[in-house]
DNA sequence: TATGAATGAGATTTCATTCAT
DNA sequence: AATGAATGAAATCTCATTCAT
């Protein structure tokens, strides 16, 4: 790994850990294996670098996103794929995913701004799957909006307390998500979730993983 | 309001806003309207400040649910209760209720495992709500921690998003997570929510706050 | 002196010695006989002093100015106190000048139209006095703009040459630029400067400083 | 330009614009459009450069001074040939002149003493054609060596404010000097500056540049 | 000739905290 | 009860410089 490799992976590591404001650049720094003064090579400041990791982060999130509901029209087969990748990014990519999640307060304005503009286009991809299934008769709910937050937010949940130890297989846990979020939405449990294998394969492609049994 | 609640309050306020890192000693005292050498009056160290906050939005949270399911025999009520409370906790009271949620990595190791001590006490109700429902037959669900911790997730996300102005009355957004999480848990829709007006009233009194028409 | 003075009094010297990018925070601090942190107890940012000592200077020359030749008609009579009063000024408070002169360049864009237009207030009475003189037949210089700039760059320079332990008392270094401006102008030698006096009382008053003999 | 001459001349241009302290290596480093490690092909430290360009001034005004004076017997034509120069130097070579001027206190006391030495070599060829003059009779001047000093910075000052942009040829801008120092000298106006000519062609071959009308 | 990588020292400024009044 | 004064430690970031390539 290079040093700015380095860099990158101790600030997602640290800003995850103890937060921007929690992480100091000497932290930085040692875990990078650098002096203070190097980090500098391979960063503007402190904040640019939380940007970049958050912006990157949910680009990704969109791509794979796109790539998974392309042309899938079943508006419950898209809600499915939507959980089942938001579960698998968050359980395969913890770090990544709390720093966007957490971090917002964090930015500047102007950053602040541009970050958040991405994150509502990807829930958007939510909004519109579930909306598509109230129209269609096959979802249920009063509050719709209300909906789409309390999945998001019970899916995001995921990084802040899954362990790659736990017993459970990152297949199942994406299994097992997208059937709360189909039974909050009023739908009768999916027999089948076809969609998995491909989801797992599109996370792993958006997030450089080795797609291997059990991830 | 005493110059020390007003320094409790700002600190509850800027927790909230900007992490316990990201919020200086000054900001407290400039929010306080107080010399940042008067704040050492009312409070120990930053830190105590943190933890104070976090261990009384803690035992309030685990008085309202002791309160609630008291004598409640049935899992489905408890879980109802446990769920209405903890959703209008979080909308009435976000503030203190997101520093509980986001704070705990700024805790030293002793102050943390205090807290955590108190939230597994707390997280313990829910647990037993949901293996004496699945006991009982009335829930379905294949991993029932997963799905303890996933309820949580989702119903703490409250306080991330909700605002007091939005359209909808505080008795609605907690009946709409209750059927939330009880079609998550592949439990019918229950009719009716009788205890919800004993929820608001614990809510009211542990907190301190009136009992208001939509709260 | 209080500790505010101190910091003041230090700025003033050391910029004017080392220039301000020249003058380190741990420099003024060691001057000023207080911590760096202490510092910022009396100063916003090390720029913030140095406009202050800017302004105030030139708010004390153009104060001075004015109460010189307020009233004066004679416009031999008011270069000649504007010159005594400008060379007075530099060689009692060559500090204050020398950086007035000095260190335009290290100020912010904002901060240095505040100080130019000062600064240019002040050249205005300058070319006033120049042109009325013209005008009257009294002053003979084929390019006035020029000669104003000349003069003042002649008697700025009092300040980073001028030594209190020189031989020459500040009257008779007055009265010699003054001659030397008004030979420059092409006026005969005056006879008498029946003002110096009155040029020393404003300098000692505006920059608070007691009237001696020889300064 | 080679990348030896590019470095020395962003030095020239960002000490005359900035100073010496409030220019950073970077800077030095972007305008000669080099990484900041290639400098140090073409210089020795920062503070070597520094010296170059002053002693190198220093020295080609010593050397136009010498050449534009050697011979003439009249203490008036030497000093207007002395003023015409300097102010043709500072005129044209205004980066030069100002560093040399301003940032005598940014060099080391080793260096400083060199470089006060050349100063006071090239001071001394003005104090003795104003001795001379005086002597002669042809000045007349209560306090030589200040009118000396005067007249000096009355002359730098040119590279302050003069601009080529401006109305004023530089052989005007000279003359003007000239008679403004005779002037100040108590000398009537020369009708002629018949030396003229062979101080812009000194200063010319001297600074290496062209001689064109205007210059 | 040219530079990316690297750094110890130092820059300015803020930190949480104490203490005499 | 309240604060101005004060500070050691630490914050983020830049400094001039070196060196292997």
């Amino acid at each position: 790994m290079s040093s700015g490799e380095r860099v990158r992976a101790a600030a997602v590591k640290l800003f995850a850990a103890k937060g921007f404001h929690g992480t100091g650049i000497r932290d930085l720094a040692s875990e990078a294996e650098l002096s203070s003064a190097s980090l500098y090579h391979y960063m503007g400041t402190k904040e640019d670098l939380l940007v970049e990791i958050m912006t990157t982060a949910l680009r990704r999130l969109l791509d794979a996103a796109g790539k998974a509901t392309a042309g899938a029209v079943d508006p419950v087969a898209r809600l499915r794929s939507l959980v089942a990748l938001h579960v698998l990014a968050h359980a395969a990519r913890p770090a990544e995913t709390r720093v966007v999640d957490n971090e917002v307060d964090a930015l500047s304005d102007a950053a602040r701004t541009r970050v958040v503009a991405l994150r509502d286009e990807y829930e958007s991809l939510w909004a519109q799957a579930i909306s598509d299934g109230v129209a269609a008769g096959v979802f249920q709910t009063a509050h719709p909006a209300v909906t789409r937050l309390a999945l998001l937010e019970m899916c995001s949940g995921v990084a802040r307390w899954h362990s790659p130890l736990g017993p459970l297989p990152l297949e199942d846990l994406a299994t097992h998500y997208a059937e709360l979020a189909l039974g909050a939405l009023g739908h009768p449990v999916a027999v089948a979730v076809p969609d998995l294998r491909q989801c797992l394969e599109v996370v792993a492609q958006v997030w450089d993983m080795p797609v291997q049994p059990g991830f």
